[in-house]
RNA sequence: GCGGAAGUAGCUCAGUUGGUAGAGCACGACCUUGCCAAGGUCGGGGUCGCGGGUUCGAGUCCCGUCUUCCGCUCCA
């Protein structure tokens, strides 16, 4: 484990260094986590994009794109339920170090005086001969009384605090009542900090115009919100789907593990429309095409495995992960989610607005269930990263790093090497590049010796270097050399385009799903 | 947010009891070699994270602060 923390610090390094990730506004000391991508991560990161939306809109007939904007109505945060599940207001033990959500050290209390109140009313329930309704109904027990006084008296309390979010009224409440860290035992809290995991700003210039709203942590609400624009223009029945990619953002309290957790990151989610109790079906079929899409990487398929959740979200009634063996343990990329009709239906009611489906084959009209697969780009570039960085020893006792990406999503997929910077082979070499560039992402390099600059194109992952040497001047070969076996063949110039063609291109990934 | 560790060149680091900032690699130019990195010459690059304080003088001592890393906490 030691070992793997020690890789994924060299990854991290090698990213930075040769233009992969850099730390966000680094000349300012950084941003906590926030990263930019430098000129090798957003080829590798566009070509992670384009994997995924072709494999969703192009092999799917019945899966068509938007692109919503990140601000949104706010209403849409409280349909979506994000207003509230995402505001915890948190305390600290200052003895234990534990952090606690006060709201829910408040419910614990109230929960105690229900489990007394509980108690007297079975008591008395035994002793009279009653039913636990009638013995509560009629009860005049003076201590169950005081007990019901209290509570109610703290259930107030705290309501009124939570709806006001009065933060300091919810300290108060548990330096009033008492209550202990069961850890430390002790009663020495800091005070409570409300932690609102969306970002908020405003829209509107004017002040008394100006508007809440928020960036919006999830990309899926753009989709729910168009669901019916999509449907009705686009002439589509149900079952379909809708893809978006796009940035999403959440405040987090703790963000670290490099890109694995981020501020500002990136979503590639599908929505899929199902009738009511079909669901599972395509729960199931989702489940598949998707591990299918990432073992078509060829990353090795024991880095994949499902993590089904038993604990569900509000909106759920059924959800997995697909996840990857990272450097720090098998970690969640993407999320599947039976989300049922919440969303549509809760956005039916905050808008008033029916969006309801009208099925021809049934008949009848519905709110349609929701099938979701929601993958972070990010997580994904990470994964794959993780998987290709490889430090080999080879014979000679010489060293190199290499990364084993995919070929199709390699940043650069060709270098063009002049074996010497003299008798014109630059010169041819760039005759080369002139003929490679409109179809792959191509680099030139002369400097230093042609083993040096195989050992630099290893380091960012170029499948191919292809190297002009005199016989090229003679015979229009070139000698082409592959980067995980490093073997090396002589070819024509004329067959470059199909060599490599037959390895970067898409299509080769897309047929094997 | 708490606890611990660390911030000196692009990277890895050195820097004596406080006394004018260094090395290797990397980078640039030129020469040489020419199919798997590390030949020669010359050169560019750092207000030592930031702000105060002590001192004749601070990379070095003191205080504060920011950032990063590790652990805790949190994570639809």
């Amino acid at each position: 484990m030691a070992q793997q923390e020690e890789v994924f610090k060299k990854l991290i390094a090698h990213c930075k260094e040769y233009g992969f990730v850099f730390p966000s506004s680094e000349i300012y000391d950084g941003l906590a986590a926030v990263y930019d991508y430098g000129q090798n991560g957003v080829e590798l990161k566009n070509n992670i994009k384009r994997y995924w939306w072709d494999a969703m809109t192009m092999l799917n007939d019945n899966v068509v794109g938007i692109d919503a904007a990140i601000f949104m109505h706010p209403t849409t945060w409280k349909a979506s339920g994000h207003v509230d599940a995402f505001n915890d207001p948190l305390i600290d033990n200052r003895d234990s170090k534990k952090r606690y959500r006060a709201d829910v050290l408040i419910e614990e209390l109230l929960a105690k005086f229900d489990d007394k109140i509980e108690k007297e009313v079975e008591k008395a329930a035994k002793r009279f001969g009653e039913t636990f309704d009638e013995a509560l109904f009629r009860q005049t027990n003076p201590r169950v009384v005081e007990n019901r006084e209290k509570r109610d008296a703290l259930h107030a309390r705290f309501t009124k605090a939570l709806n006001d979010s009065n933060l300091d009224e919810l300290k108060q409440i548990i330096v009033d009542y008492e209550v202990v860290c069961p850890i430390s035992g002790t009663k020495n809290w800091t005070d409570v900090r409300q932690f609102n995991l969306m970002f908020a700003t405003e829209i509107g210039s004017t002040a008394d115009g100006a508007m809440k709203i928020y960036l919006r942590p999830e990309t899926a609400q753009g989709i729910f919100v168009n669901f019916l624009n999509v449907q009705k223009t686009g002439r589509m029945k149900i079952p379909f789907g809708i893809a978006q990619i796009g940035k999403a953002f959440r405040n987090e309290i703790v963000a670290r593990q490099f890109i694995f957790r981020m501020r500002e990151f990136e979503q590639m989610e599908m929505q899929f429309f199902v009738r009511p109790g079909e669901e599972m079906k395509w729960f199931e079929y989702w489940k598949q095409f998707r591990l299918r899409w990432h073992k078509a990487l060829g990353l090795g398929d024991h880095k994949y495995r499902f993590h089904d959740h038993d604990k569900l979200a509000h909106y759920a009634n059924a959800a997995t992960d697909i996840e990857f063996e990272m450097p720090f343990g098998f970690k969640e990329v993407e999320g599947i989610h039976s989300r049922t009709d919440f969303d549509l239906g809760s956005h039916e009611k905050y808008s008033g607005k029916n969006i309801k489906y009208f099925d021809p084959e049934l008949n009848e009209s519905y709110v349609p269930y929701v099938i979701e697969t929601s993958i972070g780009v990010d997580r994904t570039f990470l994964s794959i990263m993780a998987a290709a960085y490889d430090e080999q020893t080879l014979e000679g006792g010489d060293s190199r790093v290499v990364l084993h990406l995919p070929a199709v999503l390699a940043p650069v997929k060709v270098a063009v090497l002049p074996l010497v910077k003299k008798d014109g082979l630059p010169e041819k070499a760039r005759e080369v590049m002139n003929l490679l560039k409109f179809d792959f992402k191509a680099v030139y390099d002369e400097k230093d010796s042609i083993g040096k600059r195989y050992r630099r194109q290893d380091a960012v992952g170029t499948p191919f270097c292809v190297t002009i040497d005199h016989e090229t001047l003679e015979n229009e070969t070139v000698t082409i050399r592959h980067r995980d076996s490093m073997q090396q063949e002589r070819v024509k110039i004329s067959e470059l385009y199909g060599i490599i063609e037959n390895e970067v291109s898409l299509k080769s990934l897309l047929k094997k799903l």
